[in-house]
DNA sequence: TGAAAACGTTAACAAAAGATAAGGATTTTA
DNA sequence: TAAAATCCTTATCTTTTGTTAACGTTTTCA
């Protein structure tokens, strides 16, 4: 995709957030950056800190912790949506995960320093302010009803719920990883889905 | 507790999100208001849109969801915290737990409208822009250490991290909110303390 | 293209959690 | 202050999950 289309996407993706005028959009852009990732290929790793919000245009990534030696996988982002090590971007410390390409993905990206450089020009300062607090606010959104979801569902109702919102998932990512987005093993996931067949 | 002093709690409260100088904190606080809760008495019921983002100056309540007929507790918020059915407040759509005191519980809040009055208010829209997203900021890194324990964490490992980081919650709070709070059932709670005691 | 790696399923067993009920202690409240 | 409600623990039984390993299939990649 060249960068016109990214940009376009871009536009159209933040467009829930916030919309630019014409003008503005013209000083917003040079702001930004983009870059990809190969199949595998690191976004963030653990230990070093992420200087990075980036708007995947084309691909996916999966965020993933390692305990005991063993990739947990938590999360997964896909095209059109956004994508960071949070934490760590907003609080400049060093990140405590990892974020992986499941495939060849393309990114549009803002860094923090620009971040700032825009939250002190006078033209934008408001409309980046509002667009981070609506980010967050929609990520908090996400983040309460999954929290939900395992203070008051079983592996079972979260596996039955993931099937009915977003069933590609399961063409689109190893089974092993969703059990560990689900809070639970690959065999206990293999186990869910022969029962809930059955039923 | 007097409103003075109430006002004195919340402006040290936030100020790890935004400081206000004194002509600034002028034209602020009229736009504040005052509640208490009486214990049991409810904040937020399921079904009705929450109007209030609040500070708690003194007590502590709980978040819970109804399911099946049982209430199951998914978070506490004490003394020198913020308190709102936040999507709900964001969204204008109508709740989907219920907030309840556990204390006699005293309450600073902002109402969603006079929220928006100092989004438009020219000396108050960026302070009050940053303080929301400063605030929603905090909460998504709360919200990425509750999921990440969900995802790599035995029940058992979760009580241990709690009782090592809050140990004076059980000296507040029913053992079985907490074992709700932790994803587990309050027999099941009751089971991992003999446990690890004996350990 | 051929060896290696990755992946999903299944089995067997152990460990943990859920469900239900009972009992005793404490707290609430009328 | 007496009855009712709440709370925690314990026991029993059932269900589910974790662990480990094996197997066949598919995918990867050198």
């Amino acid at each position: 995709m060249d960068k016109q289309a990214q940009l376009e996407a871009f536009r159209k993706g933040i467009a829930q957030f916030v919309t630019f005028n014409d003008a503005e959009w013209k000083i917003f852009t040079p702001y930004l950056s983009f870059s990809s990732l190969s199949k595998k290929e690191h976004f963030a790793v653990e230990g070093k800190v992420c200087h990075y919000m980036c708007f995947i245009t084309r691909g996916a990534v999966r965020y993933y912790h390692i305990k005991d030696g063993q990739e947990i996988t938590g999360y997964f982002s896909f095209e059109n949506e956004l994508m960071s090590a949070y934490k760590s971007f907003l609080k400049r410390t060093p990140n405590t995960n990892y974020i992986q390409a499941l495939e060849e993905t393309e990114l549009v990206m803002i860094s923090h320093q620009n971040l700032q450089q825009m939250l002190n020009h006078p033209l934008l300062a408001l409309k980046i302010e509002r667009f981070g607090r609506l980010i967050a606010e929609y990520y908090i959104c996400c983040y309460e009803d999954r929290v939900t979801a395992f203070v008051t569902q079983s592996p079972e109702e979260r596996y039955t719920a993931l099937e009915k919102t977003a069933k590609d998932i399961f063409q689109r990512i190893p089974q092993h990883f969703i059990a560990n987005f689900l809070g639970i093993t690959p065999v206990s996931l293999s186990r869910i889905r022969k029962r809930t067949l059955l039923q």
